[in-house]
DNA sequence: TATTGTTATACTCTATAACTATA
DNA sequence: TATAGTTATAGAGTATAACAATA
């Protein structure tokens, strides 16, 4: 039962597949505490903070994707940003189905905070490594992203620099 | 990637925790799917896995500490493992408040298709990954892991070393 | 009185399917 | 007919609180 011999790469991976999630967990509690006091949850600062990044305003469809969820749960999501006063929703003119989702003053007002809270989780997680640590971990995830062909990620991280 | 412009240590963590977040999300859905052919959901693939792992029977309230959760959590998930007869609950003699949990003998043939179901999923997630970039990877999240205090964690990646 | 696990309940996140209103 | 978003529903995961049996 026991295996004492070296792993094979399969083995790491499962190792890799458990330190991830409880990692993952770790960084999901966190932040569900940090987010509370804003009267967000995880899935609607999630909404909030891509309706703030994408200048202008978003598609259901647009969230739906960036979220990699189907269309149905940014429903949802968005009610609750809403009934906040966050976001609010609009017809697109060129298109009457689809729905346009922009922050509102008060959204925008809340931020400030938001980023607060977000920096305070992500540093009680990652606090404990070294700046090169984080670095390596950082292109390690990149580049796992990117061998999956994951676009959404890039483009969430690297926002607004034009470096290549 | 070496001379950009110089990120704050907070943003560095915020980036990482967008980027495992997003790989946390793939793992727990491609484990979704692996596992729906044994009939088992992730939180039950968890409680059955760690009840092999560990050599005697579990108290409710061990397993709970190694999953992290709540003793009422545990309830619900041990009944779906039960009710699929992988294992069963059994007073404990020395404290008959307790309840120990034991794989059965159908459990215990489970394990094999279980332990494929993981590793099909690992493959998926890190499989694009050289050998030491996954050590790499490895070493970062558990040196994460240690800096937290987290015991669980290693003796869940490393069964066999100084079990306790 | 303290502890173990349970019953009861609720909330978050996400999914599928059927429907509405546009196009 | 095809698309965008919604209503309706369901299931997974986890939590708190009150309670039972046992210590």
């Amino acid at each position: 039962m026991g295996t004492t011999q070296p792993h094979q790469p399969t083995d790491d991976a499962l190792e890799l597949a458990e330190l991830l999630s409880h990692t993952a967990r770790r960084l999901r509690r966190g932040s569900t505490t940090q987010l509370a006091p804003l009267g967000l949850t995880n899935a609607q600062a999630r909404v909030l903070r891509i309706v703030a990044s994408v200048g202008p305003p978003l598609r259901m469809a647009d969230i739906a994707a960036r979220l990699e969820v189907v269309p149905r749960s940014v429903t949802t999501m968005v009610d609750g940003v809403e009934a906040a006063g966050l976001i609010e929703r609009g017809t697109d003119p060129d298109d009457r189905r689809s729905v346009l989702v922009r922050l509102t003053p008060r959204g925008h007002a809340l931020l400030a905070r938001l980023e607060r809270a977000r920096r305070a989780t992500a540093q009680d997680v990652f606090g404990g490594l070294a700046d090169d640590e984080r670095a390596d971990l950082a292109r390690l995830l990149e580049a796992l992203c990117h061998r999956h062909g994951c676009s959404s990620c890039a483009a969430d991280v690297h926002p607004q620099k034009g470096e290549s």
